[in-house]
DNA sequence: GTCTATACTTTGATAGAC
DNA sequence: GTCTATCAAAGTATAGAC
């Protein structure tokens, strides 16, 4: 799998995704990611076929764990119990692929004109990760809110990372939040939010 | 101000907000926004001291208006009247500029790094702007959530954009969860989504 | 698997005429 | 205010040796 940062590949992708994510995919040159692991350009020629294949690869485990989400999804009963799995296990993948995740977020604009079919690709899962929640027909305003409790997510996530707080602690928090935008049941917590989830 | 049409200099930002946002900041080049004016590459540079100026103009208006919301409220008192209204008046800067936002958010890591010190502008800003709803010494569930009021709206807005709802009542919507993530009453809305954040 | 060398392209930017 | 012409720089990508 890809996130093995052993070998040279492995190695390439976990310095493409941290000079991404802090510079910007086009301020990244394939020169500076080069000089960074001690080889030449010429040798990412022989693990990828071009940059953009370097940022695809960083992006094929997120989606595929995405995709899984949303099958395993589809084959759950219409509970507050399945919705609130459902968002804890989204967090899941955010917090597994925190770095993937940093990246694809602050380089949307490039990202998403990566494949001409790839473009609405983000969009379209968080509809269908919606639809999940909310059916299409439910009010604009639980349709909203259901959105936004994956949106939250992200946010909330990548936003409080790097404070000095405990990643168990933030994870709950985020939980909380969303199953609260979502509607559902908020789960146990121990920490003085846990209050404000039940008024 | 910047966004008027009219002049030369403001068609040149209309079209650079758009191209950036949609293909990104380093994919769009001075060329293309020259020629979709009519105009030379030449003819740009006499408006815009290069490509960095062009981009950071957008940013002027907005960022004024974020300041100016700041200011106003630390003026107020801290009642969860107040907090309302806060929300509110970021929801007003946030449809009035979407364009720039959107681009915004499309082009983080580029525009992050635009100035050595404008790196962390936008999360300093953001952290302040929390800070007025929930003060720093709060726990860190309720900070969390006062960031995501903040942060819905920008979701929510930019996401929910281009379906075909209606901006008004998106906009009371976004503004309702909004007030709900921060812990400020309902505001007074006419939709279903009502019921449910007084539960 | 990695390196040297180099081809090819595009871009941001400038000088100076009109 | 806009244009023509031109430049240097940097980037992606390839060919071929080791």
């Amino acid at each position: 799998m890809s996130e093995d940062r052993h070998g040279t590949r492995g190695r390439i992708q976990a310095v493409a995704v941290e000079l991404f994510a802090e510079q910007g995919y086009d301020k990244t040159s394939l020169r500076e990611i080069a000089e960074r692991l001690g080889v030449t350009k010429a040798a990412l020629y022989y693990h990828f076929r071009s940059k953009e294949d370097i940022v695809r690869s960083l992006f094929e485990d997120y989606t595929h764990e995405v995709e899984e989400l949303i099958a395993w999804g589809r084959r759950q009963p219409p509970t507050e119990q399945a919705r609130r799995d459902l968002l804890g296990r989204y967090v899941d993948i955010i917090v597994r692929r925190t770095e993937v995740f940093r990246c694809l977020e602050r380089n949307q604009a490039t990202i998403r004109n990566l494949d001409a079919h790839g473009k609405e690709l983000f969009r379209e899962r968080m509809r269908t990760l919606t639809d999940l929640l909310q059916p299409p027909d439910a009010p604009l305003a639980e349709r909203v809110r259901a959105s936004m409790a994956f949106m939250a997510v992200h946010v909330g996530w990548l936003f409080f990372q790097d404070e000095q707080v405990s990643a168990e602690e933030l994870r709950a928090i985020v939980h909380d939040i969303a199953c609260d935008l979502a509607g559902a049941p908020t789960p146990m917590l121990a920490s003085p939010a846990a209050g404000r989830s039940a008024r």
